[in-house]
DNA sequence: TGACAATTGATTGTTAACAATCAACAATAT
DNA sequence: ATATTGTTGATTGTTAACAATCAATTGTCA
């Protein structure tokens, strides 16, 4: 999708399974990380692992106490998320804005393939597979602004209202609606009205 | 004020100091961070440094390109910091909410030494000292919610939009209004008015 | 038995050495 | 002269060993 970095660090890397484990669910909430047993389960020093585990700290997905090491975190509570949703819905039509107008068909490659793959998770009622292309999706709309900026705060924001996906997820009473409601946006952005798709997304975080 | 933790790792502190050296203007924008060299002045390994670094590269103060070391990265654009401002208006606005009725005369007392030594860089039309107490006030609203999520979410936003500390500065013609406009904030939750204080901070930031 | 102290094992914090990469400069050929 | 290719020095990436800290368990004494 965006920028393909040739070579990326051991830490980055392993900052992106972890990242990927925890929000499909496969580590659970309150796991511990230890950092000897992640050095030899990814095969690297404890180096990168401890560079890992202190971006997953900032982003809000891991709790890291001093001397007693890191857990995965409970996501901030209702009354903070509530705050948060709509600076995350904000943020994501400010990033669609900003690439709205250079959109290729590459793009809409892309986001098909992940509506396909989150098609046959809705199919199969995968809740971990489904929310991890849900998460998929919108994390590529952010990427696509190249604001590092953007992403950093977005990035920081979703992790703390990842339930948020879970439980809007749990309000579809059939779940091949999550997948439609992506296509229409996509939809909305391929036939290039800008405020249909804006809509679109509006609805569908908020 | 805080929790005033007992013990700090080397990365922690280190972080504070390069912060403040950073925001008050005494390492400038573009100045590039060498992991060594920061080493033997702080007089520990290269670990720490490194640790401090992703802090800061996370916070958005630092730029850090793989392979090619850190710089001082410069605030983001202004679109974004139009898009930033409000949130961050709204983020205070909602930390004061959380502790304004658990409010102690020790808070105040710590405001009030804010304030009075940004009375003296105000009337010294120091603009490196006023900026760095503007921000230890607001920070310390933050902090006082006692939220981590919202405490981090508000550290990577206000490090972005730095650059509107200083700017908004130099609007005020006469140096000491800075000092006045704060000054009304804090009478305002002295005074037990919640809602005349938020107006207060709200008019002060956007 | 119950409280308290010492010990031990596990885990993180820190360091220093080694490997890989990059940028600038020099050497060579066209 | 210019472009290309080595070469070198500086800097970051990674690793493994060592130090410090914590938690649980064991042992001791009242």
């Amino acid at each position: 999708m965006s920028e393909l970095k040739l070579v990326r660090g051991l830490g980055e890397q392993i900052v992106e399974r972890l990242r990927d484990d925890i929000f499909s669910g496969r580590i659970r909430e309150g796991d511990r990380l230890r950092e000897t047993e992640l050095a030899t389960r990814f095969e690297v020093s404890r180096g990168p692992i401890r560079e890992a585990i202190q971006q997953l700290t900032w982003e809000g997905i891991v709790e890291t106490d001093r001397n007693k090491g890191a857990l995965v975190s409970s996501p901030a509570p209702n009354e903070i998320t509530e705050l948060l949703i709509p600076i995350r819905c904000t943020l994501e039509i400010y990033a669609v804005r900003l690439f709205f107008d250079q959109l290729t068909a590459q793009n809409f490659q892309t986001w098909d393939q992940i509506l396909n793959k989150m098609k046959v998770a809705c199919d199969d009622s995968d809740t971990m597979s489904t929310a991890e292309h849900d998460l998929a999706f919108h994390r590529s709309l952010v990427n696509l602004s190249n604001s590092k900026d953007l992403i950093a705060i977005w990035t920081s924001i979703v992790a703390r209202v990842r339930n948020h996906f879970r439980e809007s997820h749990s309000r579809y009473k059939d779940f091949a609606d999550i997948h439609k409601e992506h296509l229409t946006v996509v939809e909305a952005l391929r036939s290039g009205d800008l405020n249909k798709a804006l809509a679109a997304i509006e609805k569908h975080i908020c």
